[in-house]
RNA sequence: GCGGGCGUGGUGAAACUGGUAGACACGCCAGACUUAGGAUCUGGUGGCUUUGCCGUGAGAGUUCGAGUCUCUCCGUCCGCACCA
């Protein structure tokens, strides 16, 4: 123990106690970097494998350290979890609670190309910015496990992964028309893609093909889906991520393709589907324009200008203006038709960009009187419209509700599951087709044609193709450049550096290329909280021993914004891991929540352009970190979206202060029933409002607490011993502090949780509500449980219920117990 | 279009399985202390035509009793979106 540090320097705490005579009011400057000063002394957030101890992990995002420092909505998220922290933490749990720096981005590098300032020297200032900036704020997260994603010894273990996947069969390079950010001048995943816009900067994205590195988080769609029901995610993100992945069960089916004469071209057309029980209201069929037949088919159209004008049309569409089309276009192909395989018919084909290329088979069969788009398209192009399930109106609108199957042959009668049922069966028994499940989520694209990101650790030779190269190689470290202006082209900048490009094929010693390419800043991101167990580890990403112990994070909190990006990314990174045995669970993480964003006193977004941002350094400085802290969690339901107000901080101000000027009422004397009464009430709510994340309401607790012992002569000093508990986990500059002051040498910080006693929190008498006919006409005060003959006959008794009783008889009289009496008359 | 929220004083918001609507704060009003206060402290504060009545977006329903449950509508926010 720090003994001089705790009393302000002096020898003895009679010595120190002299001094409070000459404070004049509670000096939160000296007090909270004094106290920050121990802890970090004292190392008193310090955390190692203890097996004796359950564990607890508890995780917030760490952040992108930008120029700018931390604004407010940070702290919103890392003060939620460190009181969660904080309180597992005086429980007796063994707590991890780590940070970190996702340090790898376009802002750093954008910031290069501006004022020549390598990446690595800027990104090294700002994390010593945001460092400095959580220290003040007192989180108790344990700094000897801080991570940096861009550090080589880190990076060397997310390269280590990409080897992994690619030895797996996991991590491919494909050309593919991909999403391209002609600001950012970077390829996109579909995930970063949002209403057509790049994520980053807002441009509008465009199309272009281009040869990228893919992860297959595809093979993992159905886990990713189906191992939710496991965790305990609140509901929107567990919702919003299975929208995302889009998993849909269909049918995949042929149908032959012949000339104008039905004789057959020896080729078929497989098309997806979810309801191919309609198959005998097919009236057409169609094609995405970039369907491969279109080219492969060329000879056998009799309109191939019109074609090709119309797929040369299509190609220079956005996918924003694609979607923005509200009247269907499209082409016939002429000179061949489809042979629908359940009658038959011969039916036209079409292109039409309203047929995607990148979903199910690029193919449709339409069926216009059950589905409205095709519906449309069939009314643009004067094409016949089957009905084959029975209800609606179809001379109005496709009738896309359920109903009996009509017009369909051996299907007639069914309803919708046996008639999709059956349909299935028919195709498969002839040969044409099987059932098939699809989904929304793309393979994820992870080439960036950037300069600050981890190089992806593969070369290309001229013989031997793309090669990894060998472990021993990591990390494979970023050449130190000067020019990191991207292009159009689309070329890394890392493309210049010749030398670094250059190298040898690890297979066969030959000439060969490095990739130039480096990964998206997602890729540190998805395994970081592995990292946290056994940050120092140069033999593994982390030991078994650590993973074991540390596995699952309990309870991460992050933002919305990342359901479908950091989330669904680390989760399937994490299930891969788990495939090649590394990490212990199917899951990273148990417990999943969320916080609102905080905006400005104006309701608008706080953002460096508007002028809005507010700076945590100038909340701390004038009304100190505790206010700051209480005031994150006092300012509204954590869930929801809030409103920055100076006005209102200043209430929290005012109730830490009132906290120090209760001590000078603190004495021996000992609580009444009452006192213990309320007491047992506060530690109960705010242990459980901490739980449910009710922050707002445990503040309120605890500021009824402090009011009711604002009221009390005296204060007894179990009262006032257990209000520093309980704040601690908020305040816990103030509540060292104090604890201090009231004769105690330990760390608060480290002292037990109180535990509530519900007997003794329960009043002696309450309040009874009495009611005529359910309004409300007086109260009553009774004993608790007291019997409801009694109640009753004192409900009676009140003056307003006796003149209404004078002239009616009561026919019923409910009493709740200790609530309420309802007479009706 | 599909999916998920939300709607309560002047403001941010409370309200457990239906049981005294507005806790706790902010602001405002009054008072105290002050040369002074945008400091601090104390008290008051949903509305109104005040024996009482009305009040949780609007309307209906269930119930002894509805902010809470059911239905219809309106408004608003978010996510996905020509996904076959």
């Amino acid at each position: 123990m720090v003994e001089n540090a705790r009393y302000n320097g002096k020898e003895t705490f009679e010595e120190w106690k002299k001094d409070w005579d000459l404070e004049e009011r509670y000096n939160f400057r000296a007090v909270e970097s004094k106290w920050q000063k121990i802890w970090e002394d004292e190392k008193a957030y310090k955390v190692e494998i203890d097996p004796n101890k359950e564990k607890f992990y508890a995780l917030v995002e760490f952040p992108y350290p930008s120029g700018a420092g931390l604004h407010v909505g940070h702290p919103r998220s890392y003060t939620a979890l460190d009181v969660i922290a904080r309180k597992k933490r005086m429980e007796g749990y063994n707590v991890l609670y780590p940070m970190g720096f996702d340090a790898f981005g376009l802002p750093a590098e954008n910031y290069a190309v501006k004022t020549g300032i390598h990446p690595a020297i800027s990104t090294k200032a700002n994390i010593e910015n945001f460092t400095r900036q959580m220290k003040s704020i007192g989180f108790s997260f344990d700094w000897d496990r801080c991570i940096s994603t861009c550090d080589p010894e880190y990076y060397k273990w997310t390269q280590w992964m990409f080897l992994k996947f690619f030895e797996k069969g996991l991590a491919y390079k494909a050309k593919i028309a991909i999403n391209w950010c002609p600001s950012c001048k970077v390829g996109l995943a579909n995930e970063e893609v949002v209403d057509g816009h790049c994520e980053r900067c807002g441009a509008e994205v465009v199309r272009r093909d281009k040869e990228q590195w893919m992860l297959a988080i595809t093979k993992y769609a159905d886990r990713l889906i189906d191992d939710l029901k496991d965790v305990d995610f609140i509901d929107r993100v567990k919702s919003q991520q299975i929208n995302w992945i889009g998993r849909s069960h269909g049918a995949e089916l042929d149908f032959e393709l012949t000339d104008n004469n039905g004789v057959s071209l020896g080729r078929k057309l497989r098309v997806y589907t979810t309801r191919p029980d309609t198959a005998f209201g097919v009236t057409y069929m169609v094609m995405a324009p970039e369907h491969q037949y279109v080219k492969e088919l060329a000879d056998k159209f009799d309109n191939w200008q019109e074609i090709v004008s119309y797929v040369a049309e299509a190609a220079k569409k956005s996918d924003l203006q694609r979607t923005a089309n509200d009247s269907k276009t499209g082409v016939e192909l002429l000179g061949i038709k489809a042979k629908n395989p359940f009658n038959g018919n011969l039916i036209p084909i079409f292109i039409s960009d309203y047929v995607l290329t990148g979903y199910g088979t690029g193919a449709i069969m339409a069926v216009p009187a059950h589905d409205q788009r095709d519906y449309d398209f069939a009314k643009v192009f004067n094409l016949p419209i089957i009905q084959v399930l029975d209800g609606g109106d179809i001379s109005e609108k496709a009738f896309e509700e359920d109903g009996p199957h009509i017009n369909s042959d051996f299907l007639d009668g069914l309803g919708k599951d046996d008639g999709i049922k059956a349909a299935i069966d028919f195709a498969r028994e002839n040969g044409f087709g099987e059932a098939k499940v699809n989904f929304k989520l793309r393979d994820w694209v992870f080439s960036r044609q950037r300069y600050w990101g981890e190089p992806i650790p593969m070369v290309y030779c001229e013989k031997c193709g793309w090669q990894p190269i060998p472990e021993s190689e990591l990390p494979l470290k970023l050449p130190e450049i000067s020019d990191f202006q991207p292009n159009d082209n689309g070329d890394s900048p890392l493309a210049k550096a010749t030398e670094w490009v250059n190298t040898t094929c690890p297979k066969c010693g030959g000439h060969a290329r490095r990739e130039t390419d480096v990964m998206p800043n997602w890729a540190g991101s998805s395994w970081y909280f592995l990292r946290y167990c056994d940050p120092h580890n140069d033999k593994e990403f982390a030991s078994k021993e650590a993973l074991d112990y540390w596995m699952n994070v309990d309870w991460y909190n992050g933002g919305m914004e990342h359901t479908t990006l950091h989330l669904l990314y680390s989760r399937f990174w994490y299930k891969f891991l788990y495939d090649c045995g590394l990490v212990p669970t199917k899951e990273p993480y148990q417990k999943r929540t969320s916080h609102g964003m905080i905006l400005a006193e104006n309701g608008e977004k706080m953002s460096k352009s508007r002028g809005n941002v507010v700076n945590p350094d100038d909340v701390i400085d004038a009304y100190g970190a505790d206010a700051f802290r209480l005031y994150e969690m006092f300012i509204g339901p954590f869930d929801q979206t809030a409103m920055w107000s100076e006005e209102s901080l200043n209430g929290v101000y005012r109730f830490v202060n009132k906290i120090f000027s209760l001590f000078g009422k603190v004495t021996k004397a000992s609580p009444s029933a009452k006192d213990l009464q309320v007491m047992h009430k506060c530690i109960i709510e705010v242990s459980e409002r901490i739980e449910q994340m009710k922050f707002n309401t445990a503040v309120s607790s605890l500021m009824t607490y402090v009011n009711y012992m604002a009221g009390l002569p005296e204060i007894p000093e179990e009262m006032y011993a257990v209000l520093l508990k309980l704040i601690a986990p908020f305040a816990p500059h103030i509540a060292e502090e104090m604890w201090a002051r009231t004769g105690n040498d330990t760390l608060i910080v480290k002292e037990s949780w109180p535990k509530g006693n519900p007997e003794l929190a329960k009043d002696n008498t309450v309040t009874v509500a009495v009611q005529i006919n359910g309004k409300m006409r007086g109260t009553i005060e009774v004993e608790r449980d007291c019997d409801n003959d009694k109640v009753i006959a004192t409900a009676k008794s009140l003056e307003n219920v006796a003149k209404q009783l004078a002239t009616a008889e009561p026919k019923k009289i409910i009493v709740v117990p200790n609530r309420i009496v309802n007479i009706v008359l």
